[in-house]
This record gives C-alpha cells, structure tokens and sequence, in this order.
DNA sequence: CGGTAATCGAGACGGTACGTCATGTCTTACA
DNA sequence: TGTAAGACATGACGTACCGTCTCGATTACCG
C-alpha cells in the first residue's frame, strides 16, 4: 500500500499532498459517516482527487481504510513503561486504549475491517500484522517481564492470556452489549492476573 | 422479521414454503459463498421466489442473515447439563459451540453481522437479544449455580466474567490469529476458572 | 368487458355497486393523473375493490380505460339536428365535441388508448367500433344529406372527407401545437365544405 | 439529449460508438417489437453497453425513441422541388412520406412518442421542433409560393390549411381505420387544394 | 331451509423492468 | 510518468406494477 514513492525514477514524482488528502478524507469518512457510506468516489471528491490515483496506490477500499486508520491507532503503540508489576504494566497497556476506542465510533471500522479480513487472505494478513500482533508484541513482553519477575509460572498458556486481555475487550467494542468503560479496565486486568496464577 | 404470519385473517396467508426456500437459499449461499458474495438477487433466484417476497417479510439482506442462521446457531442453544463443577460445566458449554464454529465459515457471516450492528440500533438489539444473550444467559445459570455451591464468591464480577469467557472466542473466530480447537478451550475455561476464583 | 352480468344463474350475482365504482376511479385517475400514472393496485384501492374484481370483468387497463371513458365520451354522440346546409349540419357536429375536448385533457388518455390500438388487433376494433366509427357515421349522415340535397356532388370520396374532418381534430389534440377553439373550428369547416365542393 | 459532446475539455471523451450502438439498437428494437416491449436492459444488451451510458445521456425510453427515430425520419425532410403548381408540390411533399410512414410500423413508435407529449412538456417541446415544424414549415413554403403564384388568396388560414393536410395523415396512421396509400394521398391533396380555394 | 356456486375483500405470490449507485478500468489533456 | 476529469462495463440495489393465486366471508338460487 501506498509504498514505492515513485517506483524508479522517470516522469512527475508521486503528489505527497495527494496522498495525505486522500488519508484524511477517508479516515474523515470512515469515522464521520462509517465506512458503509464511503465510496470512492466519495473519497476522490473530498480529497480533490480523482479516482485513479486513489486505485495506483491501494487496491481497495479496506486497503485504504487500513491505512487510513493506522496513524490514528498507532498514537497508542508506544512502548510501555515497567510499572513494577503484571498488574500496574496491564493497566497501562489497556487503559489509554480502551479509552481511546470508547472515544470515537472505532466499532464500525473495525467491523468492516473485519468483514474483509474474512474473504481476503492477503488483506487478514496484513491487518494482523499492523493490528493486532504489535498489541499483543506489547502484552507479551509484560507477560515475560512478569514471568522474568517470577510473578506468574514460566509455562503460561501465552497465547491464550493475550485472548483473555484483548479478546473481551473486541467483544464490547463490536457487540455493544457493555460499556467500555475504566471498571471495565479494572475487572479485566483483575480477571487477567488471576487467571495467570499471580494471586 | 418473518414474524406476523397473516396480521388478521384475511387475505391470502403467508407461502411457508416460500419462507423455507428463502432462509435455505440464504444459509447455504452465506455459508458456502461468504456474505459478500451474496446478492438479493442470488437468494431469490435459488429460492425460486421473488425478490419482492423477500423484501416484504426482510427488510435488509443482513435481518435476512440474521434469520437464516439462526436455525443451525441455536442448535446448540440447548439447556446446559449440571456436571457438579464450574470447570465441567463451563467445558460442557464452550466445547460443542466452539466445535461448530470451527467446523464452518461462520466468521464472515458474523463479521457481516457485526457490520450491520454497527449502524443499525434496531439490528443491534435484536441481534444481541437473539445470539449473544441467550448464550450468556447459559453461562449466567453456570456461573450462579457456581456460587451457590460456593465454588466462587457471590460477588463475582458476572458480566465481566462473561466476556472473559466468550471474548476470546470471537476473537480467534474473527481475526483468525490463533485456532480455535479443543486445547483452546480447555486452557481458556482453565483461565476463566482461575479469574473468578475457583482455583 | 364487464359485459355477461353472470354466465349461467346460480351464485353471487355481479356487485354493481363494485362495476360503478371500479369505473369512476378509473376515469377520475385517468383524467386527474394521467393513464401513465394509473395502476390496477391504484384503481382497486381508490374503488375499494380487490383487483382480482377488476380482473375477472376486464382483461387490461385499456380495456378499463375504453368503458371508464365511454360514457363521459358518449356525451356528445346524440343524434345531430338537421340544419338545412352542410356548413351548418358540420357545425353543430364538430363545436360541441371540440368544446368537450378542450374542456378535459382527453389528450393523455386518448394517446394512450392509441398506443393500445397500435399492438392489440382486438383492441383496436373494439376502439374504433365505440369511438371512431359511430362519430363517422354521424357524419356520413350529413354528407349524405348534403348529397340528397344537391350541395355536393354524389361521387365525393366520404373517407377522405371524413378524415379531412377529424384528422385535423385529433391532431390538434394530441400534438398540441395550435390551440382547439371555435376559431379553428370554424375554418375547419369552412376548408371541408370548399374541399368537398359545396363552394 | 445526447447533445453536449464533453463540456470542457478534460476527461475521457464521450464514447461515438456507444452512442451509434445505442441509438441503433433502439431503432431496431423500438420498429421490430414496438415501444411497449422495449426495455432500457434490452436496448443496453443489445448494444453492448451498460444502462448507466444510457442514462447518462438520455433521461428516458421516450428521449432516446426520439433520437433513434430522429435520422431515419430525417431521410424525408430534404427541400422539396418546385414543381410550378400547389397541387404538384403538395403530392411530391407528402407522397414519399406516407410511402415512409406505410412501409414500416412508425404507428407504434408514433403513439409512444404522442404519448410521452402529453406528460411531459419539455418533451412536448423538443418533440414538434424536431418532428412537426420542419414538415409544416416544408408545406408553408408551398402554401408561400403558391400564394406568389395567385394560385391562392393572400389570406388563406395557413394554420388550418396545415392541420388538413397533415391531420388526416396521422389520423389514418394511428388509428388504422383506412389505408395509407397513394389513392389517399391524391384525394387528400385534392381536397386540400380545393379547400384553400385553388379549385 | 340447507346446500351449492359464483362473487367479493384482502393481500401474498412469481415475474419483469425500473432508475440509481458503487466498483474498478479506461481514455483524454495537462503538468 | 503522474494527475484531474470523467466516461465506461458491470452488476446489485430496492421499488413498482403486472396478472395470478389463495384465503375466508357473502350472497343468491335451487332443490
């Protein structure tokens, strides 16, 4: 996506100001309208662009969507601080975020990246890689530093602790049926901690 | 949806085969083609029916979804045997459902769904009414009968503990990071188990 | 259409009430809105009748529209006084049907019985035997009489001074490009009298 | 319709052989199965083109029945040959005409086209500058020069003489209750010419 | 007077075409 | 070569009407 900044090195170089206008209007769209109001065409026209640059730089519309979102995401990746303990590490890792996707309607982006991710092999990859593995990258290093500390047994079930983590907290966001909320935070991190055995 | 069956008495009552052929249509080309894939249309050609018919009882391909799938998902919507512990209870319940999931596409038919839940207040609560509360009302028996033994304290965070549970079950269903198989849920219901105390 | 009152003897026999009031709503709709703007469902609703009423006494819209019209139509074909001349007999003839014309948008409606003629041969006959020809024969009546009476010559080609009557009516009417008032009608008549040699 | 062939400058030009293609298949498909049976997918199929195209550039059946028709028509329109008489010039105007109108179903085609005038007034509009006043301006240059001549007085009612001579066409055209040959034609324009007093 | 039969209202049904919309490709002219 | 403009083929959308069909409820007549 939106790669080689100008493949070789003949001809007009790639318009900068283009592809940003382009981002902006679509990441402006997604979480203004959702992404089922999007079109194309919509994007080409708010950007002041038109259509086939949008196309010689992303393949599709998730793709775009992909990267349109990925800086608003990515301003909670940073690294995060050793707090001393599993518990203190997992509520720094979880709260900025959670707080971050209750802030703005993420749910239906998410959805409809999503919903790509199930019919484009290519496509789920790529999310996974930019999404979804840099989160739990972070959580995982918590779970070793806690191993490490020796807080909590070295023969963690690891993969399954990050489903614990992340996975009730993709449920509210996309299911709706509890808030997003810091209690939340809390009794999730609780529930974490208890369930990798530092009692 | 499909609900009123003739509102008073007059008038040419409902095709209930017509009814039959369209949720078929609509399971089988879900199912096999991925919902994207699945045009009006499509259903109404394979259902030998009019698109009219369908729109009169569905209002939206997604309500369509929603009750095609419901048949074959409630089939393990089943009362929920008292094994005598949280642990074998929670592991009568997760097993058979996490097996079905597995054992078809149903992700992109939910990720779909997600995708209507999110921009659409009506949908969303008959979707949750219909999918995800009566599964969580399962859980909820399970996690009382639970305290009521005293395995685990009365004041148990029950919602919170819900989402531990089916959480990271979405989750692997969706993103497809990890497989969703039977290690999975044993280590899953080993760690709901621990988070609400009964260790 | 809508003619047997009931086949044999036996049943229900035909709601007149029904046939009366299919017909009104037709000729109201046809003349308010348009026959382009008229359905069967609109009819039946506006009459209160079920369409499988309307369907059961005519085969078509347009055979509809034919009896809806007739009488409103019908109006003007009373026999024609005998005013001693040919100018005047045609006069008395063509004014008052003019005026109708003028007074309603026949226009619409008479197109679209045109185009009705165009593709139904059976249509087309009953068309022309309620409105076309029993005005014809009004007027063959006062060429006859004009021939009787010496003022033409007994050889005139009738058809053709048929048409150099009417034609120029229905043009008027239907192409809309010169108005049809008792100017036009008076110059008609005077061309039709020179063109038939009564100078 | 399908007039302004790319407003500015920039962006692809409008496509010439869909525009053939579609006026073509309009043509044929409006003579071969009249009006009523052609659909906006048929003449798109037929044409290789997609309905948007279509749509683009006509805004309805009837626009597009009025172009298509339009060249084929035309074929007539050419300046008609002083032949030193009215009665000559008439026959020679209107003669190959009716030759044109008798040797294909134009009826058909006609009475959609009468149709649509009734409803809509732009139509209307377009319909007699393209169809109705070049033939009367033909015939006014005859009525014109005979009046030169001193074949006929100076203060004939042009207007009126038009409607007799084109009217009983278009009523024999459309409502098919006599022929459209030449022994009509010569008794039309022997009455027309008697009725303008050129006797 | 009870049975038979044609009618009626309501309204669901299989079709067919409608006119619109979004996708992704393309063809120009300009930079 | 990259770009804005915008036309293009494709194909689904949701709606509207058509003419047919089942219902249950109403009348008549006829035995």
């Amino acid at each position: 996506m939106n790669t080689a900044p100008a493949a070789g090195r003949r001809g007009r170089p790639r318009s900068e100001a283009a592809r940003r206008a382009i981002l902006e209007a679509a990441a402006q769209l997604m979480l203004e309208a959702g992404p089922g109001e999007v079109s194309m065409d919509a994007v080409a026209e708010r950007a002041g662009v038109s259509k086939a640059t949008i196309y010689r730089w992303w393949p599709s519309k998730e793709r775009l969507a992909l990267d349109a979102l990925y800086e608003t995401w990515a301003e909670v990746q940073r690294p995060v601080p050793d707090t001393g303990s599993l518990h203190g590490d997992l509520l720094a890792l979880i709260r900025p975020w959670v707080r971050l996707l209750a802030s703005r309607p993420f749910g239906r982006v998410m959805a409809a990246l999503l919903a790509a991710v199930q019919s484009d092999q290519e496509f789920a990859e790529e999310y996974r890689e930019r999404f979804v593995e840099p989160r739990r990258d972070q959580a995982r290093d918590i779970f070793a530093r806690a191993i490490a500390r020796g807080e909590i047994p070295a023969d963690t079930e690891m993969e399954v602790a990050l489903d614990l983590l992340y996975g009730p907290v993709y449920h509210r966001l996309l299911h709706g049926h509890q808030p997003l909320n810091d209690a939340f935070v809390r009794a999730l991190v609780d529930g974490v901690v208890a369930a990798v055995g530092a009692g």
